[in-house]
DNA sequence: ATTAGGG
DNA sequence: CCCTAAT
């Protein structure tokens, strides 16, 4: 088969989906499976509740972020399914189940899914899985972009969700009577696609919720209310998020490397293939009971299988290519750092393996543009759109958090605070200077804001050094003469973080120009500034002046001598 | 790591 | 303030 053919079927069965225009069994039959013989096998349905608890408890280990406002994220994500789970163990199988009876698992494999690599996702993702998922979703992203979905200037995906039955249940909290079906990992071929369009037939169910339920349901989904009162939104929203059990996956199943690479030269390996992979249940399955037993992750499923995973999941997720670039997990500033930082030199030996495929396609995607330093442009996913909210700090899974973050962090805290006080304590040493007080304190956040990227020169913002400082400055060069800046920092200046011994000193050196009496166009200069910044007070100047005499510059003081 | 000095 | 050389 063709790559043109290929995007062809697949295509077809996206837009088919997403129109209800194929039934379920007509899907399995293109694929030539009975979903008769599915039902027949009856290993595949019992699954125990506590498996699902266990579900649960595997996803409420993991992140416990903060809920943020990055409702794509996977973490958060998991976290409210998690939730959800807790509230309803069994949801979502009525629904489906109505549409056919193969289709009850249509949650469970969303679990499971999740379940099976859930594991792999302690394992340490790599930054080169990403990238190779991301040059499936580019691979797909062709056949896909003459869907309906090209229109994405908002910020949500209209996608009408296939998961729309699921979610209904989800936010009513119904409990169907039956029990958890073991959804099989090899039910994902079958499943999706039904859900597909499954999803569309029982759209009416969302239609059908109030926008106080979907206001509810999303509530229940992402942790958080919405003010939006638009329905449509809301559905987006919550088919989106929905879909999201798809997507970790995609992004778990780490270990892909290998096979990602085949897929860059050969390009996606035929998405029908790989969904027709999916239909050889009894060979996924069997591993999937291994790993019940034996814990055996997936990396026990052969590459093979496992790129069907792969594949499926660019067509499970639909129209979902283009919300994929979006859900790419969105790293915080502190992991861009630290990827710079610690990554650098391993991402440019694995970019050079993944760039190939993914690079120039990623380039001229739009979301994925990457304002970042060096040959970090090749790292799709560490794109930031949004501007970080320190309420939802997302770690790509398997990049572990450095303790050296934690203490970069506190320490810039701890700078800010500090900053304060020092402000607090100017006002009752000093003879108060609030205003400038007041700016310092400004000052050092905004300065504590920039110091983060290092990196790039931007200048340090410019800050005025307050009276108090002056004097405290002077009285340290008293103390401990001129050049011993450290000194003087560490005493004096300790609280303002802002403040280097660098700092000291160019200061110092300002105020003994500053200082001794000079031409006139030192003075023009002087009196121009009156009206602009600071005037240094002439007892200040004076100091200065009989420190300078005492504590000569070097180069003065060797020509003293 | 500090300091001096030029820019 | 930044940068760099010197120490």
């Amino acid at each position: 088969m063709s790559e043109d053919e290929q995007g062809e079927f697949k295509s077809r069965i996206l837009i088919n989906g997403s129109k209800g225009g194929v039934t379920f069994n007509e899907t399995v039959n293109m694929f030539g499976k009975n979903p008769a013989q599915v039902v027949e096998d009856g290993s595949f349905f019992p699954a125990l509740e506590d498996e699902v608890i266990a579900v649960e408890n595997l996803f409420a280990v993991p992140k416990c972020n903060a809920l943020g406002d990055d409702v794509l994220g996977f973490n958060s994500f998991s976290q409210h399914t998690c939730f959800n789970f807790e509230e309803c163990p069994t949801v979502g199988y009525g629904s489906i189940k109505t549409n056919n009876d193969t289709l009850d698992s249509n949650t469970n494999l969303s679990e499971k899914i999740k379940e099976e690599f859930s594991d792999g996702v302690s394992g340490g993702t790599d930054a080169t899985v990403l990238d190779g998922k991301n040059n499936l979703i580019d691979t797909c992203e062709d056949y896909l972009l003459d869907t309906e979905f090209v229109d994405e200037a908002s910020d949500f995906n209209p996608i009408k969700g296939p998961y729309v039955g699921n979610l209904n249940l989800e936010s009513k909290s119904m409990v169907s009577g039956g029990r958890g079906h073991g959804a099989e990992i090899s039910e994902l071929a079958t499943t999706s696609i039904p859900v597909l369009q499954g999803t569309c037939q029982d759209s009416s169910l969302l239609d059908k919720m109030t926008i106080d339920e979907l206001h509810e349901a999303f509530r229940n989904m992402f942790g958080r209310e919405t003010t939006v009162t638009d329905e449509q939104w809301l559905k987006c929203h919550l088919s989106f998020g929905l879909q999201n059990l798809l997507g970790p996956s995609n992004e778990n199943e780490g270990k892909m490397i290998s096979s990602t690479s085949d897929l860059c030269s050969r390009r996606v390996s035929s998405p029908f293939t790989a969904v027709f992979n999916f239909k050889r249940k009894p060979r996924v399955q069997h591993v999937k009971r291994e790993r019940h037993d034996n814990h055996v992750s997936l990396k026990a499923i052969s590459s093979e299988v496992r790129k069907a995973v792969l594949s499926f999941s660019e067509l499970g997720e639909k129209q979902s290519i283009l919300d994929t670039r979006k859900r790419v997990r969105k790293p915080t500033r502190r992991y861009i750092e630290e990827s710079l930082e610690h990554n650098s030199r391993h991402q440019k030996r694995s970019c050079v393996l993944s760039n190939t495929c993914s690079r120039d396609k990623l380039l001229h995607n739009g979301s994925y543009k990457l304002h970042c330093h060096k040959g970090f442009e090749s790292k799709p996913f560490v794109s930031q759109k949004e501007p970080f909210k320190g309420a939802c700090i997302q770690v790509p899974f398997g990049q572990p958090v450095h303790k050296g973050h934690l203490k970069k962090k506190v320490h810039e805290s701890e700078g800010c605070e500090d900053s304060k006080l020092l402000g607090s304590n100017i006002d009752s040493d000093m003879e108060s200077f609030s205003t400038e007080s007041q700016d310092d304190v400004s000052e050092d956040d905004y300065s504590a804001g920039t110091k983060t990227q290092k990196g790039k020169s931007r200048r340090k913002h410019h800050m005025y050094w307050s009276l108090s400082e002056v004097s405290k400055l002077v009285e340290g060069v008293s103390v401990y003469g001129v050049g011993r800046w450290t000194e003087i920092k560490r005493l004096l200046f300790h609280s303002s973080a802002n403040r280097t011994s660098v700092d000291l000193k160019d200061k110092w050196r300002n105020l003994l120009r500053a200082s001794c009496p000079q031409s006139q166009c030192n003075r023009k200069v002087e009196s121009r500034r009156k009206h602009t910044s600071q005037v240094i007070p002439q007892s200040i100047l004076r100091r200065v002046r009989e420190l300078a005499a005492i504590y000569p510059y070097p180069r003065e003081r060797k020509a003293q001598v």
